[in-house]
DNA sequence: ACTTGACGCGAACAGTGTTCGCCATTAAAA
DNA sequence: TTTTAATGGCGAACACTGTTCGCGTCAAGT
């Protein structure tokens, strides 16, 4: 019955309404796909359903509300992160990657980091990079305590420095330049700022504006993660040591 | 002239169509003092100009937009966050003090972190307190490169933890019981989540449960902050001791 | 006394997230 | 095979948001 060829009104009629054609799956992909060709402001209910050939209502069927949408893009996006087996003999290198690596994935979709700020995560794929962290880290024999508390810090470290790089790439969008010369023609400007102010009233601000302005996104990051991996490095070594020694 | 009792009928009209009654520093107070007792989503331009007793339209006179109404905000906040003489031999408690009072202040005045998040601050209190910490960090002898890098990520950190802490704020304010036990049963749920997840998945987290919920908001901050403070402290010792020693 | 100019502000516009109620289609039941 | 139940899709509407336009009114300058 049903696998006859429908004469052509009836397909037109299933073609304009075809059953099952969205689903949790679909509307996730279309909310990436939208955070990365137009950023996080433009992911909205109704932008979304537009993107899928539909109105906003329609999405309330398969999705709670926005906020649960967007953390089920965020741990789609988090899925990308590969995590290592623990090799305890070099476990602080392992976390130095395993964090630049969420950095790089956090950074190829514009300012999903947001999200991550604003919520606990509980999706899977966040579950399993916190896993991994605590394997690495108890691996390289540190203590329990200290590393359940370091997975809480890295994680804010690496998405609120992510937002904050996501300011500057939102900037851009609403300007029309690319990227290079819009950052180039911002910070001179915020140089120059520095520069005209008055030296009597913010004297070590002004005479440290090269060593303020020197520094890009990257070498900002790395040096905080530097300086949180020494931290936790010594706790290890305060607590005795498990690894070369 | 002006001086003379004004006769009723004029006082009435006076009274009821004042000139400059707005002011930038009204609308900036107005506006603190709803972020203070409803929290930021609930500054709105329409809500400052409900709290001075007019339109929307009429804040623009004085004011920008919204972002520099909100900036605006957030360097009177600043305005509260006290900053010491550096004394070189402390230099490192010093810092750490003044760190621990801008976390005060901001969690005092509920999520305005979010604002410092999202702008360079350039308002004069937060360049106040960014030359202060300059001036205390060069006092005890941190090379200049090291505390320009250190003031952002030291920035940074404060900003994205109070935001974070506000979080939880925001949350209780929509429900309506009291923060303690707001916090008790909100916790309470996520501990329930992560002893409800498979073992064989996420072993190291869900043996590390415990160790994950114990610590409180205050004990994280101050553990991320000791793991900055300690890496700062080794930098200055490798680059060669202008202190005690 | 009259003009001028700026401020105050009501109304409107283009957005937002979300809900309600109706329609069509499909799956199950009789 | 016919009737019923339920479910997904969706147009319209509600209560918001930031922002702009243009009118009127009031204060000061000439």
């Amino acid at each position: 019955m049903t696998d006859i060829p429908a004469p052509p009104w009836r397909k037109t009629r299933r073609a304009s309404a075809p059953r099952a054609v969205l689903s949790r799956d679909l509307i996730v992909a279309a909310g990436l796909r939208i955070l990365d060709a137009e950023g996080l402001d433009a992911v909205s209910m109704r932008r979304v359903a537009q993107e899928l050939g539909t109105g906003p209502a329609s999405l309330y069927a398969h999705v709670e509300n926005k906020e649960e949408l967007l953390d089920l893009i965020y741990d789609e996006v988090m899925g990308e992160i590969q995590v290592p087996e623990p090799e305890p003999e070099r476990w602080l290198e392992q976390l130095r990657e395993m964090i630049m690596e969420a950095s790089r994935v956090f950074r190829a979709h514009a300012d999903i980091a947001k999200v991550g700020l604003a919520t606990i995560p509980t999706g899977p794929n966040a579950l399993r990079i916190a896993d991994a962290q605590l394997a690495v880290m108890l691996a390289g024999g540190v203590p329990p305590k200290v590393a359940a508390l370091m997975i809480d810090r890295l994680g804010l470290y690496v998405c609120s420095d992510a937002y904050e790089g996501s300011l500057y790439l939102n900037r851009q969008r609403a300007g029309g330049s690319d990227l290079e010369s819009f950052l180039g023609e911002f910070f001179g400007q915020i140089e120059e700022f520095y520069r005209s102010l008055p030296a009597d009233r913010f004297p070590h601000l002004v005479a440290q504006i090269d060593n303020l302005m020197e520094a890009g996104g990257a070498e900002r990051f790395e040096f905080g993660l530097d300086l949180l991996l020494r931290g936790l490095a010594s706790h290890v070594e305060a607590a005795g040591p498990t690894t070369k020694g």
